[in-house]
DNA sequence: AAATTATCCCTGTTATAACAGGAGTCTTTT
DNA sequence: AAAAGACTCCTGTTATAACAGGGATAATTT
């Protein structure tokens, strides 16, 4: 098989570029929508219309939605389209149970072993987390799904696993949807809504034991299935 | 947003279609060329000559290299172009890491719990690889690699959480590229190298105890990166 | 009137060709 | 001789238009 051999002197100073093709455009764009629930679930979308209301191709439309496939966010049956699947309790309890696989190996793994920089940056997210759970506004609600997603991402990533990161996102990404939507009709998240708050999550993840961390995150988790669950149901 | 409702009635047959778009043959092809490692590691590859080489067209090329790209069969570097990554030791042992994390929780939940005809079935295909697994053949070790695959997929999917399935099959996936060139040196895989034999692993999830079942399956696990290690550093 | 056929419009898919830009080479200029 | 510029050939990306086929409605046929 023919192959092209290229160097890539400039390489690490690219990766870090910003949205430059145009079809990661259209993705962002396209993300957005369907985490800010304004495109309509179960109904197939098409890709014609797409293409023009972003004022591109096709081709980039459908490089967009193969994206958004694979994070999951939407499906593609070939040759009839794609929508954005509905949500079941089923397909939401599976995500919070691969969550909490993931998420007590995280604490299992960080418990007492975090930097004093991971712990700043934690603590810090936390506050913020925390402060952000009490409004109402809609502006807080966006910023408060933003940082949470970035937290426990963060959180993530100090495992120095990629993979464990890269499905982690994509299980945190399809539940930001359902907790967007709720919180857009202004629901604030008390703390009771949480169990623990994200600072004293933190904390027991710093000082340990290990068994009472991996406990907490057991049972953050579990209410946040629980919030999500109620949320879909009204 | 402008959408459009489409009914899809005869959608449940249409599922279960075969390769039916281009984009898929050249897919099947790609990914069977980099499973067997006739792809050059490393170096960028060049769309055009491959939509020449498929005989279709860029477009569906492209389409294809995403597809791989989710699973993390190839890299791809927006206005650079796409390669197939090197395998370093960190990226091997990371993909173990999470494999022991999913299959050990797969035991977990399965221990004594498997229905008769799912130990029947986990009961063969155990049989049959550990036949295979004493040959010598490139014909056996293709059909050993793919067994294997399908053996372990079986197991997880027997956990009912589509998404661990799906993360796991990503994993396994890439796991193969590196055994397979190994099987292709004719180095047959005796049954000192895993451990215990796949037999015995089935038997010990159907009876129990949960905790040395799950002990086995981390042997398990633990073996296979060990020869994954070997593998690649040669 | 009922059943069949034809037509039209919409869908996803794909091939072609043009666009934008990097890299090496060769020529020109200093 | 060394530096600057132009040219050529490659790369990925993308827009346009044609292809293939389903579905609904209208026209035809039975």
């Amino acid at each position: 098989m023919l192959v092209n051999i290229r160097m890539a002197h400039t390489l690490v100073t690219m990766k870090t570029e910003h949205p430059t093709t145009s079809e990661q455009k259209v993705l962002n764009k396209l993300r957005k929508k369907i985490l800010e629930r304004e495109l309509p679930v179960g109904e197939f979308l098409s890709q014609r219309k797409l293409a023009e209301e972003t004022k591109t191709s096709v081709i980039s439309v459908r490089g967009a939605l193969r994206q958004l496939e694979n994070d999951g966010l939407i499906e593609n049956i070939p040759r009839w389209g794609v929508r954005i699947p509905k949500e079941t309790p089923e397909i939401i309890k599976d995500r919070y149970r691969i969550r909490e696989l993931f998420e007590t190996h995280v604490v299992e793994c960080l418990c007492r072993k975090l930097s004093p920089v991971q712990q700043d940056a934690l603590l810090k997210q936390a506050a913020e987390l925390d402060k952000l759970a009490e409004q109402t506004s809609a502006e807080s609600a966006f910023k408060f799904a933003r940082l949470h997603h970035d937290f426990h991402l963060y959180l993530a990533d100090c495992c120095e696993s990629p993979l464990l990161t890269k499905f982690l996102e994509r299980v945190i990404n399809a539940s930001l949807m359902v907790l967007n939507a709720k919180r857009m009709r202004e629901k604030p998240i008390t703390s009771d809504l949480i169990g623990t708050t994200h600072t004293e999550l933190v904390e027991i993840i710093i000082t340990g034991p290990t068994k009472k961390a991996v406990e907490s995150m057991r049972t953050h988790i579990h209410n946040g299935l629980k919030s999500e669950l109620e949320a879909t149901s009204e």
